[in-house]
DNA sequence: GATCTAAGTCAACGCCCGTTGACATCGGTT
DNA sequence: AACCGATGTCAACGGGCGTTGACTTAGATC
């Protein structure tokens, strides 16, 4: 009798998947570190969660710091700023701030891991590393002109409040105040695209 | 042979002060909390600094947790907002941003102290109320003018987002780059001001 | 089917933390 | 001078953490 699981792949099933298990433990650790912080997490918990044992985060990661930085790594995404377009990303991005925090569940969870990181000191200079690397270089390379570099840090900064406002309060803008909420945002960053 | 130790005061020079020991221990642990959070700091090493044993840190607050919020509550000081000048604030505020968070270690620190006790869920809602009361409440009054709640999110953000990345990367601007960004920064400032 | 390697498990070690209770010592009181 | 409570010290305990190395097992290869 064949296996009774799904196969059929060209690949076998095979149940020891070290990839898969190696996401679900990556996937794991972004969701706690990213609740409680760097020292708030536990690789027992992490593994727990995963449903592996805790000493394969040691064998994939090689241990607590590296599972962190590999977690830092996978949720800072860069591509996306160079598509951002010149014209509409300030009302966009305004706009975007105006909602609720839950409609980008996605963003909010890794910003919140990010923002977490930035509070340790132990994963600081891991943060900063990865934000400028993958954020501000981008960024920066994005509005060009004079002063490229001071102009994105000023617009990281903005950006990096936004976020943080918005974690801190998730109480939604409505009627006119959302709307010179928008106005007075969207008007900040395009000052800073704008050479 | 009198006692060699400087005395001459009204009161005995008497080493063991309960009080004095006890404000050593908490000006130790805001700085403590401050620099290394909730998980990060650790008993000894206030005790350390404070230059008392360990134990006496249980007599006094009853337990990190109760020194945590003794730190908490001592702050959360009165602002100085009112005092702000509407004619020099965002310049000033600027330069502020730009130069070393050592030079301005006071509010540094207590920003730093807040802003990590949002990572833990038992004090977040604290961070929260003091947000609300200690900072919004007196930034809207302050700036005035119509739809000031919004204007006053919109620079409270940029305002948490400027010490967030002063948190992030303490490297202090210079030059050409340094003065850009007051610039930009004061323009964004200004502009939330203004009505 | 025998075999070998990768994938996963298990128990335990070592470390460091917060906390505790017994002990020492200072300083005012009588 | 004798006393006593407040103040400070000391050593140790219990627990939880990250990490390690030996062990087990699944799955591919022949």
């Amino acid at each position: 009798m064949t296996n009774v699981v799904a196969l059929a792949n060209d690949r076998a099933p095979r149940k020891r998947d070290a990839e898969a298990t190696r996401a679900a433990i990556l996937a794991a650790a972004k969701e706690h570190f990213a609740r409680s912080g760097y020292d708030g997490t536990f690789l027992r918990g992490i593994a727990a969660d995963a449903g592996v044992d805790a000493a394969l985060i040691n064998r994939y990661f090689g241990g607590k710091d590296g599972l962190f930085q590999a977690a830092l790594k996978d949720s800072i995404a860069p591509d996306a700023i160079s598509q951002w377009s010149r014209e509409s990303f300030a009302h966009d991005v305004a706009t975007m701030m105006a909602g609720h925090a839950h409609q980008h569940a996605e963003r909010a969870h890794s910003f919140q891991f990010l923002l977490r990181a930035a509070t340790s000191p132990v994963t600081a200079p891991l943060l900063n590393v990865a934000v400028q690397e993958r954020f501000m270089g981008p960024i920066r390379d994005w509005i060009g002109g004079e002063d490229a570099e001071a102009r994105a840090r000023v617009l990281a900064s903005v950006f990096i409040g936004l976020l943080v406002e918005r974690l801190i309060r998730d109480e939604p803008l409505a009627g006119r105040e959302r709307e010179v909420f928008i106005e007075r945002t969207a008007a900040v960053l395009q000052s800073l695209v704008e050479k």
